[in-house]
DNA sequence: CTGTTAGCGCGTTCAA
DNA sequence: TTGAACGCGCTAACAG
């Protein structure tokens, strides 16, 4: 048990203070020749291009399309843009050109370290091209990614980036009718909607078996999470039950917070199979928490019982022993999914809509 | 080092599929009675009203004030809406109602817990009320920051929450002009721009160092993080060193990547220090990495050297001993925080506009 | 190189 | 309870 000590300053009091929106509208007759903007409301293109005293469209050239306009309007224009302080409204702009410049992605959770870096490596390929990200997260629950991509499509974003597949029919049906480029990121699938970047986990299942396996374990427990909905993580004990056929494998079931794993799962595995020689588990967070629960138990990880988890993260270093894992390329799937949806967003061809990044076992002292 | 495995399926195929966007227009003609909509357009609500036989406000209506419509005709328009896959577009909406329903959220990463659990946290009290959340990252940077706000405010979010403060006097100006209410999280400051839900690190800091001068420790080794620029960490500095005053401090500068800690600044530490009783890092994960650096170098923690931190989560139990730290409310932060943005936005009235939640000292094994 | 016209899809503001 | 007109802020398409 922790030993907590409490602190809090007491509640300062701040004013109230009231952020009301949409004053009294801008004076609209050309009478204002003032530099500043009205106090309660955003300076507009047209009023830029007032004060500059050129046509709203010249204007908005020489904001998105400087080259075309001549170099002393545009340097005009752009000073009294700044000195008003103009901030383009990109909703209207999405409306009338059809392209909002926001790619949805859809994750289960940001809270693993696996997702976070999945998504920043995507926005990171994104952006220098105008691309704003727009985080759905689904909490691993099929019916919540329907509702995800609807709001994302209401949004009008260009692009669709998931991290696992469209799970259900209706949410494929969504995003076949939306008609915009879309990427499933992680597992690779039979029959992708469109762009399709990760590797096989089933294959990653099948290969750590044949690692533990050459190591001379064969009494396996495999920790699976009951309360999400991963086919990815399916797949992991597809392929380890497939490749380690004299092995005796166990499965066992938790559900605690996705993520984690209850000491109580390793006390069942313990009792029910007190011969078992590896754990296995489906997440990484999940194999660290093993590890430190054999520890408070006086178990010897890796002499007694070994200890490996799919997905990694600074943590697999942290506990003791260190975990073995399958490794992922998160980023490099990241930013090869990235560069695939700008490319069908260009219009440009694709001539390998689907790719393998493959992944590693990082062999540490756990096994 | 990691003994590494590396596998890869062979590249597979896949057909390369083009999301031709914006095809011929929907014939506008009212000739066609069909239920079915256009392959290559998504339905509009105009399509839904002509369906329907009802004028497109009515349409509307029913949609985003449904009782103030027939029984009967609301029953019909849904369920042409329905069968249509009418997806209401959000960017229109916003236009003509000067309301986004999104709500910008600037980070510095998602990388560190703390800020996904604040994330997470958040945007679970605006979703139920219509709000979306729209993530934007700044790496700890000020530059970063000023861009990140003035993109959401293009997307014309009605509110803004940021991690920290609007440390630039730029990014503050941009955002007292853009009469949206703002929340500055984590932290407490004497000149918030609006809603400020959080604690004092400077009494973090303080408290911290109180607790470690209790348990006997006097000579402080205290690592700051030299590439970000976070108020946040020299505020826990400061309160430190103001309060351990009869004890000798010295300041460590880390350059890795933000969050970690590299191994050579414990070396510094031990060769600048050698008599140092304690380790206190700013950051979280550097202080869960600094103990495993001083393990890799047979130094015994807590006997020898304590360590301590500033944040916590669950990896502060992965490691042995499991870390001492500063344990901060981000999750009630995001909630506080959600729920005064939704007063303001209501344009209700608040009382008490900034809100210290406090922190805990979480006593574990490194000290 | 610059301006005019038209309209993106929807909700507000009136009137019926 | 329903509808007509209008406009949100901006850009595509054309004209000058």
């Amino acid at each position: 048990m922790d030993n907590v000590i409490h602190y809090s300053m007491k509640h300062r009091f701040g004013a109230a203070r009231h952020g009301a929106r949409n004053g009294p509208e801008l004076d609209a007759t050309l009478a204002g020749g003032d530099l500043v903007a009205d106090g309660l409301n955003t300076p507009k293109l047209r009023d830029v291009a007032r004060i500059a005293g050129v046509s709203v469209i010249t204007a908005s050239r020489c904001i998105s399309n400087p080259e075309r306009v001549s170099e002393k309007t545009r340097a005009k224009v752009l000073k009294v843009a700044e000195e008003l302080g103009y901030i383009p409204n990109r909703l209207a702009s999405a409306m009338v050109s059809s392209r909002s410049m926001a790619v949805g992605v859809v994750l289960p959770t940001i809270a693993n370290p696996i997702h976070s870096v999945l998504l920043e490596a995507l926005a990171e390929v994104l952006e220098p091209f105008g691309y704003r990200t727009l985080l759905g997260t689904t909490g691993y629950r099929a019916d919540k990614e329907y509702d995800v991509v609807r709001t994302l499509l209401a949004h009008k974003v260009d692009a669709i980036a998931l991290a696992g597949k469209a799970q259900s029919a209706q949410t494929r049906k969504l995003l076949a009718a939306a008609n915009v480029p879309v990427a499933e990121m992680f597992e690779l699938y039979d029959d992708p909607l469109d762009i399709n970047v990760g590797l096989s986990n089933r294959e990653a299942g099948a290969a750590l078996a044949r690692f533990l396996i050459a190591r001379g374990r064969h009494r396996f427990a495999f920790v699976l999470h009951s309360e999400i909905d991963d086919s990815r993580m399916t797949s992991r004990y597809d392929g380890f039950l497939a490749t380690a056929t004299d092995a005796r494998i166990e499965p066992f079931h938790d559900s605690s917070k996705p993520g984690l794993l209850r000491e109580s799962v390793v006390s069942a595995i313990l009792s029910r199979m007190p011969d078992v020689d590896a754990i296995v588990c489906s997440g990484h967070q999940a194999a660290v928490t093993a590890i430190c629960a054999l520890r408070n138990q006086g178990i010897a990880v890796p002499a007694q019982i070994a200890v490996a988890g799919f997905g990694d993260s600074p943590a697999s270093q942290w506990v003791q022993p260190a975990l073995t894992t399958v490794s992922y390329p998160m980023s490099d799937i990241g930013t090869k999914s990235g560069q695939l949806l700008l490319a069908r967003l260009r219009g440009e061809a694709i001539d390998n809509a689907q790719a393998d990044l493959g992944f590693q076992i990082m062999e540490r002292g756990s096994t």
